[in-house]
DNA sequence: CAATATAGATCCCTTCGTTTT
DNA sequence: TAAAACGAAGGGATCTATATT
């Protein structure tokens, strides 16, 4: 006869009696049904009989049964949670609207299908082999992506550990095989600039975001095709690099005003650069609205609240947060036909600054 | 010679390829020793030689080896994770600058720790029970539990189910069993009203928070306890009940300057109260910080942005959300010596309105 | 006899192939 | 012959008691 020692349960979870959790073994037993029979009752499988059920899931209540989640990964695969991983300090994560409404509305998504999220924000360097070996761990079924910076391989190296990735934001290299979802910034582009021609404006200028981002090189590109589409000639002359904050904005003007003082309307390519705009406006003595339009983008909350109230165009935040959430779902899940680049409309809200 | 039918590999974890994830066996059989010495290198453990560590690091390198993280959970009982719960609606969530302030000083925390934060907000009574179901089956080793309801039993029922629980804010029930970090409400109220005390106030009212909750009882509670402790008496007809809102505190201010148009002084319960508080003191005439002291709670960042800048009483946000993670972590690790109860101070900090 | 390395048991669940009714 | 239940084989890592040098 062998001589069993006692099992050890180094540091398994145990409720607070300090009992071991119950397991489906235990279930089994109590029920008097195989543990198959039992698992097949509480996944909700369809072949057991009436009685096996009722009679497993009174066993699985009397002793407060709850399924081992490990377990079940190791032999599924599958976690039932999708990380969400942001490239920024917590600062800037934490200050920046469309981060926090990308955030709520991933969550919101996530859970609606039943899953959890994972919220993490990476900044140092080992942090990226960190969350490398806890995806390609089992961890999470999947990435969503924000704010990748440069030609970063991140990206590349989850799907090839094969875990799925959806991005937020056309990536700057690799957009043929990366999956991602983004606003439609080169229509923004053109929508705002079309309107400041629409409405007589003679030499509208635009200020753009860093042209190291997909996001500043489309609004930019936009602003050139609404501007040909007019008949006009693109000039070099009314562009001005900025980089999508108040100071880069204002700095920009400041500089597009010295070169050409008989501009009047601007395109800033971000409503933080646009306030930058409207200061640079106000101290050359010009009257924002009046002697020069301004339109900005992606309709912060402080948008509204300027004075003037300012003209912006609308990113649509939280259906860029679903439909990221919903592909990668549906990536995971393998639903067939999908395509690897969703671009969502945006919006032109005209308030008082054009 | 038993026939074995070939591994059918249900959904594992498999790379780009579609070939299976590596496997420590495989690992150990590169590099030519057993699957224990692998292991151990893997994790770093000691009782190895150097040649063995050189050998299978080597070997994992080759194959890309990443371990499969549920496996570990399985054995080890440890997810390497913790829940940042919130009881609210993604709304407020969102709108609070509280809960933001902590999710972000807890994401730092538990990422410092090297472990991995899974984000949920929880609305709908059936999320709680899939919470339970997530949390019990050993996916997060702890839970950060935010906004408590009432007299929700969720800590009571995870603690039960072996799950720690750390919540933020006293709970108004079972206190005595369950651990929390919490900032001084009394001696913020206190502190509060004894500068306007001392600062000749002759009637210091006081616009509550609402008073079934901990917080809103507890700043009371500083309130009347500084009154007494100047030799006055506690005049309930100096105590409007309000509910933290902007609304609710106005609503509160207007009753009081009603029933006691000789108030020189409020302590409102929160800064968004306090908001509503002067308001209804404009609207009536009088004067903010000079005809009537307002003193708020919380310092939102709104604060200070006010105008008047509003004087008020500053929670140390982050060192809340750090404290708790600490908590949590040291409970989850069986860290001896630890005390269910932290209650961080909280600061004066005066700015125009008293 | 130290210091390392090993084999094998164990964690708990899902699922396949087979038997039972 | 179906339908329902079963037994046993994984799944991949950790850890203890045992062997090796």
């Amino acid at each position: 006869m062998t001589c069993h020692t006692a099992p050890v349960n180094t540091a398994a979870r145990r409720p607070a009696r300090n009992r071991p959790a119950p397991t489906l073994e235990e279930v089994a037993a109590r029920a008097g049904v195989s543990r198959a029979t039992a698992s097949r009752v509480l996944r909700g499988d369809q072949k057991v009989s009436e009685r096996a059920r009722e009679v497993v899931l009174a066993a699985a209540q009397e002793i407060s049964y709850v399924p081992n989640l490990a377990a079940r990964t190791l032999v599924t695969g599958r976690s039932e949670s999708v990380a969400f991983l942001v490239e920024e300090s917590e600062e800037r994560m934490f200050a920046d609207p469309f981060f926090l409404g990308m955030l709520r509305s991933a969550q919101e998504a996530v859970a609606t299908a039943g899953q959890q999220l994972v919220f993490t924000v990476m900044n140092r360097p080992e942090d990226q082999e960190r969350f490398l070996a806890y995806a390609a761990g089992g961890h999470v079924d999947g990435v969503l992506l924000l704010s990748l910076h440069g030609r970063d391989q991140l990206p590349q190296r989850l799907e090839s550990l094969g875990v799925p990735t959806v991005l937020s934001g056309r990536p700057l290299s690799g957009g043929r095989r990366l999956w991602y979802v983004d606003a439609d910034n080169v229509g923004g582009g053109e929508l705002a600039t079309r309107h400041l021609l629409d409405s007589g404006r003679a030499h509208v200028a635009t200020v753009t975001g860093p042209l190291d981002m997909c996001a500043g090189q489309d609004r930019l590109a936009g602003y050139r095709a609404a501007v040909e589409a007019a008949g006009r000639p693109y000039d070099e002359g009314l562009v001005s690099v900025g980089d999508f904050t108040a100071a880069g904005g204002h700095a920009a003007t400041v500089r597009l005003l010295d070169e050409r003082p008989d501009v009047d309307a601007i395109f800033a390519a971000s409503d933080l650069a646009a306030f930058g705009v409207v200061r640079a406006l106000r101290e050359s003595g010009r009257s924002v609205g009046d002697d020069v339009a301004v339109i900005g983008f992606d309709d912060v909350p402080a948008a509204a609240d300027q004075q003037p109230p300012l003209s912006t165009v609308k990113q649509p935040i939280a259906a860029l947060g679903t439909a990221m959430t919903r592909l990668l779902l549906d990536r995971i899940e393998g639903r067939p036909g999908l395509t690897r680049r969703t671009i969502l409309p945006v919006e032109l809200v005209l308030r008082e600054t054009a």
